[in-house]
RNA sequence: GGGCGAUUAGCUCAGUUGGUUAGAGCGCCACGUUGACAUCGUGGAGGUCACAGAUUCGAGUUCUGUAUCGCCCA
């Protein structure tokens, strides 16, 4: 054996240095690229752009990782493997982060600085962000064709939103329509229902007193309300009482007695204090509300308080007569539910609202006031006109802004649709028809309920930064001036191909000509222009770019090359936050574009939580930077923990600390520290940066690592490998492959070779499932226990003979290669590294006459297959789990004994004559792995005088050590008390079992006998200890 | 209020169709360092599988209910 020496190879994997320069190899030799090859299969995936808001954290980390283990495993299995890369403009939060940044470092708003100003700074931002985004990306070493690098704002993006706008409009599935949206007062633009969230604050519930208008004999003078956001009384436009309120009442009471009588005891006293409650209050309140209705019926008017308005009293189911005093203010410009009652009655809708969150002229004497004056001011002067009842405390449920974190205004606005009916069915019966098949399936029904439900998109952000919506409009007008502008715009000649336009009309009868221009045209848009109409200033939402990005990426409209080849994609990888948002949205726009689904199947996979098990985000400051891991654990350990942490129903619950780079000491991360640009160490005091430091003083601090003990186990298995490696390249010097003749080769490799094809059966079935965590630790398991433990350690012995060395080294070379390919997608870089060192010791290596040349790069290798030669091979793995058990009892043994480990120490196994067959050809490795000399195996074995034994009951086996030179009785007697105990307990229960007259009856007979036959093992076993007992009892007594 | 998911060792998580003694990593304990690896090796301790019922000869696994937590929707 040629002596290991001292290498150039280091004992531990520079994950630093190698990274760079197996990134530039890949980069100079394009191994990510691909390109349209009818002689292969295409295999594609579009990448979920991270949005430019700012870098990416973990969450980010762990979907692209699981792209990239797809993407790799997918080239090397022979597909043109697509991934497109690229990144998000996402409108609103882009924006807010620029505005917000402007505020505070410039005390400017957006109006101070201008539209193309405002813009020109988000394109700053956006540039520093993507270019850190996508280092982000390639430093985990993500193999996407960096050639095809998209923006969902680049040129090739405007030209597919244009088109598809143009299209959509055309087909009269784009609309505009007067809806209540969810006013954020501070950016002044509308948010979608998806970025409010609710809090509860502290508020007031007041109670306002209407008069009625010349009220009849018998009835009112006053009908009573009360609100929570008075000051939109000024834009009440009706007060509503329930058309049925006996009814309405009985059926309250008739629900809640159900829910009553199913009530456990416990909530039963409340319930029924509730049901008196409302029962009192029908006998109490009935006749009035019955009035009030007669009131609504017979037209009967009440004067608005402030305002001195007639409204009307009318009859509406949403008035509650089991809530308050069964009558509700309507104010259908300023309340989802109100401006449904609006729709219903016909009632006038008064926006009472100016973009700001002041007030405007609707609003009269309180026009130019702010929500908070004006509702102090009402309730001031209502209070002097006596027309203020009672004033509640109450914890009200608020709408919030996601983006600027201030309260929502609901407000009227004029706003451009996506009408979704026959969109949202198209996308729907995708999913059932599963010509789109979601993983895990649970997340289907999300997805086919929201769309369901067909709501019609709004797609109108009063912003600067997006694709700006392609209409120019015209209007109010008269319909025959309307008609007469049209004309002049077909007299343009731009041609239907490219401009198309429409004709509306509002209530009072005034036309509004709107003209969609199919692609940007400076010309065409100046010769708009000057016949009078204005471009809308609006821009899309995100997601409507977002939802083209399938086939945008690929080039559509154009019908190129690519969208032919790679189109439709094959799996969509995203976590399941955007399902609708997202998902949802590609499936209908790309087969309202192409005709096809964007994707084959849509993988959902685990979010990443932190140690409070709350969600990574950019706002909340939790997110942990992927460098920061990669640089402390190395980008093949961050990657190989992540995929095995990805199992199918449990998030991941990160716990993460920083290492103070002073003193070493870790530093939980928490609420308080975790968005700090600098930290002050607890335990040396000393201030070390994060990665939020921004100020130059905080920047020249040193760095804290962000570290988490849940890389440690990846990166020691990295190491593992890394050292198997070199310990096979050290023994690889004077290699060169012989012919391998498979039955004559020694039990363990026919072993090693058959665990190889179970595994890369197992791992690929895994991945082709997307079970990224099980194909983890199929991987891992083999890799370290079997092949290293097992494998490495019993080659030693036959590399260092030189009659055995050069096929020893043909095996174990060619199962190192395997290892690689399979290990590859999870670990790229240490894995590349080891190939090109194995490259250069053995050049050509493989089972085949002559062997294979592998190839410079195991990136570009082919993936393993387990062929019918390699085939698993039932009865050698069978062979040696038995030969692990006795390697087992062997050791377990010794330790309770204490032997050190240099000591040889006979061992005598007794076992039936077949499984003696089976062990006498591994005698040799028993004794070099538990360094041991067997003595005796078979059925004549027995034990020695000073014996210590174990047996194996599973496989009828007693191994027995020779403890003559090391007796240590106390403990002998300690180890076989506690066997005993387990032994009786586990009698107990068998016979117990075996007692009970259902089970011996109505179990399966192969069961029944498999516990008897344990049954008796177990006797045995207990004799047997009872008897080494005995004698090592006698040994102390002599 | 509706939907989905989770609850297994001190911590973070696996556990396939119900069937021997419920596993892993980390942490803990003991022993071990002259050649691949201490980012290591060998062995050990540690679990009423959230709770209560039901089905079954047999339940971590199936069903029902309860509690707690998380996410989504209203």
């Amino acid at each position: 054996m040629s002596q290991p020496e001292d290498s150039s190879i280091p004992n531990r994997f520079d994950f630093a240095a190698a990274a760079s320069r197996i990134s530039q190899r890949w980069d100079a030799a394009g191994c990510w690229r691909a390109t349209v090859n009818p002689q292969r299969r295409p295999f594609t995936i579009v990448i979920p752009p991270p949005n430019v808001t700012g870098a990416l954290h973990l969450g980010h980390g762990l979907n692209n990782t699981l792209q990239d283990v797809l993407i790799r495993t997918r080239r090397m299995q022979g597909f043109e493997a697509l991934w497109v890369p690229g990144t998000d403009h996402a409108g609103i939060a882009t924006q807010a982060v620029v505005e917000r940044r402007l505020k505070e470092q410039e005390n400017l708003t957006r109006h101070d600085l201008g539209r193309e100003a405002l813009v020109q700074r988000i394109w700053q931002w956006k540039d520093q962000y993507e270019t850190r985004i996508l280092s982000q990306l390639k430093r985990m070493g993500c193999s996407c064709d960096w050639d095809r690098t998209r923006f969902t704002l680049d040129d090739r993006c405007a030209a597919a939103v244009r088109a598809t706008f143009y299209d959509l409009f055309r087909q009269r599935l784009i609309y505009r329509g007067k809806r209540l949206v969810n006013w954020d007062t501070f950016l002044q633009t509308a948010i979608s229902d998806d970025e409010v969230f609710n809090e509860t604050v502290k508020g007031n519930f007041w109670h306002i007193r209407y008069r009625v208008i010349a009220p009849q004999p018998g009835e009112p003078d006053t009908v009573e309300i009360a609100t929570t956001r008075p000051e939109t009384l000024l834009g009440d436009t009706a007060v509503a009482v329930h058309p049925d309120p006996a009814a309405a009442l009985e059926h309250a009471i008739a629900q809640l007695r159900d829910k009553t009588n199913e009530a456990g005891e416990r909530d039963r006293v409340e319930l029924n204090r509730q049901l008196a409650e409302l029962i009192a209050r029908r006998d109490r309140m009935l006749p009035g509300l019955l009035t009030l209705r007669d009131m609504a019926l017979a037209g009967r008017q009440l004067i608005l308080p402030l305002m001195d308005r007639p409204i009307p009293l009318i009859a509406d189911p949403w008035a509650k007569p089991e809530m308050g005093s069964g009558c509700v203010k309507i104010t259908p410009a300023h309340d989802a539910n109100d401006y449904e009652v609006g729709l219903r009655c016909g009632l006038p809708m008064i926006n009472i609202l100016n973009p700001d969150g002041t007030l405007n002229a609707a609003a009269g004497p309180y026009q130019g006031l702010t929500i908070k004056q004006a509702r102090e001011r009402v309730v001031a002067e209502l209070d002097v006109l006596g027309q203020l009842g009672e004033v509640e405390d109450r914890d009200i449920e608020l709408p919030h802004s996601d983006r600027s974190k201030t309260p929502i205004e609901p407000l009227l606005a004029d706003q451009w649709f996506v009408k979704m009916d026959s969109l949202a069915q198209s996308a729907i019966e995708a999913v059932e028809s599963e010509r789109v098949k979601i993983f895990p399936t649970r997340y289907r029904k999300g997805y086919l309920d929201w769309l369901g439900e067909k709501r019609d998109w709004p797609v109108s952000r009063q912003l600067w930064w997006g694709h700006r919506i392609p209409i120019w409009s015209a209007g109010p007008m008269e319909p025959t001036e309307a008609e007469q502008l049209a004309s002049r715009v077909d007299d343009l000649g731009i041609g239907n191909e490219s401009l198309t336009h429409i004709l509306d009309h509002d209530e009072a009868g005034q036309a509004f000509l709107f003209v969609c221009l199919r692609s940007e045209n400076t010309d065409w848009e100046n010769a708009i222009e000057s016949l009078g109409l204005t471009r809308d200033p609006d821009v899309l939402d995100t997601w409507f770019s977002s939802a083209l990005w399938p086939h945008s990426t690929l080039g559509w409209p154009e019908p190129t090359s690519e969208l032919d080849y790679f189109y439709p994609t094959s799996t969509l990888i995203t976590s399941r936050d955007i399902i609708t948002l997202w998902v949802a949205r590609m499936v209908l726009m790309g087969l309202n574009n192409t005709g096809q689904v964007p994707f084959d199947e849509v993988f959902i996979h685990p979010k990443i939580l932190d140690g409070l098990g709350e969600t990574m985000s950019k706002s909340k400051g939790n997110g942990v930077d992927p460098l920061d891991i990669i640089d402390k654990f190395g980008p093949d350990a961050l990657r190989f923990a992540l995929a095995w942490l990805a199992t199918e129903t449990q998030d991941v619950r990160m716990p993460v600390q920083y290492e103070c780079p002073h003193c070493e000491k870790l530093v939980d991360q928490t609420k308080k520290n975790r968005s700090l640009p600098k930290i002050a160490c607890p335990a040396c005091g000393k201030s070390f940066s994060t990665q939020w430091a921004e100020s130059a003083a905080d920047r020249e601090l040193p760095r804290g690592a962000v570290v988490s003990e849940r890389f440690e186990t990846a990166r020691n298995f990295v190491n593992k490998l890394w050292n198997a490696a070199r310990f096979t390249l050290l023994n690889l010097d004077d290699f060169t492959p012989v012919p391998v003749d498979r039955e004559t080769l020694p039990l363990e490799d026919r072993w090693l070779l058959s665990r190889l094809s179970s595994v890369t059966a197992e791992v690929t079935e895994s991945l082709d499932h997307y079970r990224y965590a099980e194909a983890a630790r199929v991987l891992y398991d083999f890799a370290w226990d079997e092949f290293c433990s097992l494998y490495v350690e019993m080659a030693k012995a036959r590399l260092a003979d030189p009659v055995s060395r050069p096929a020893t080294q043909t095996i174990i070379a060619h199962s190192l290669d395997q290892l690689l390919r399979l290990l590859h997608p999870f670990m790229p870089f240490v894995t590349e590294e080891i190939w090109d060192h194995l490259g250069q010791v053995a050049p050509r290596r493989g089972l085949t006459a002559g062997a294979d040349d592998p190839g410079p790069f195991v990136m570009l290798a082919p993936w393993p297959t387990p062929d019918a030669q390699d085939r698993v091979d039932d009865t050698i793995e069978r062979q040696f789990a038995v030969f692990r058990e006795v390697l087992g009892a062997v050791r377990k043994i010794r330790s309770s004994q204490n032997i050190a480990p240099r000591e040889s120490v006979p061992v005598s196994v007794r076992c039936d004559a077949e499984i003696a067959e089976l062990l006498t050809p591994m005698k040799v490795l028993l004794e070099s792995l538990a360094t041991a000399n067997v003595v005796d195996l078979g059925p004549q074995a027995t034990a020695f005088p000073t014996d210590a034994a174990l047996t194996i009951p599973a496989f009828d086996i007693d191994v027995h050590v020779d403890l003559e030179q090391f007796i240590d009785v106390d403990a002998e007697l300690q180890r076989l008390q506690r066997l005993l105990t387990q032994v009786a307990k586990q009698i107990t229960g068998k016979q117990q079992k075996l007692a009970n007259e259902n089970f011996v009856s109505r179990a399966p007979a192969q069961v029944v006998d498999q516990e008897r036959l344990s049954l008796d093992e177990l006797l045995k076993q207990q004799t047997g200890l009872a008897a080494d007992i005995d004698k090592l009892q006698a040994r102390i007594g002599t």
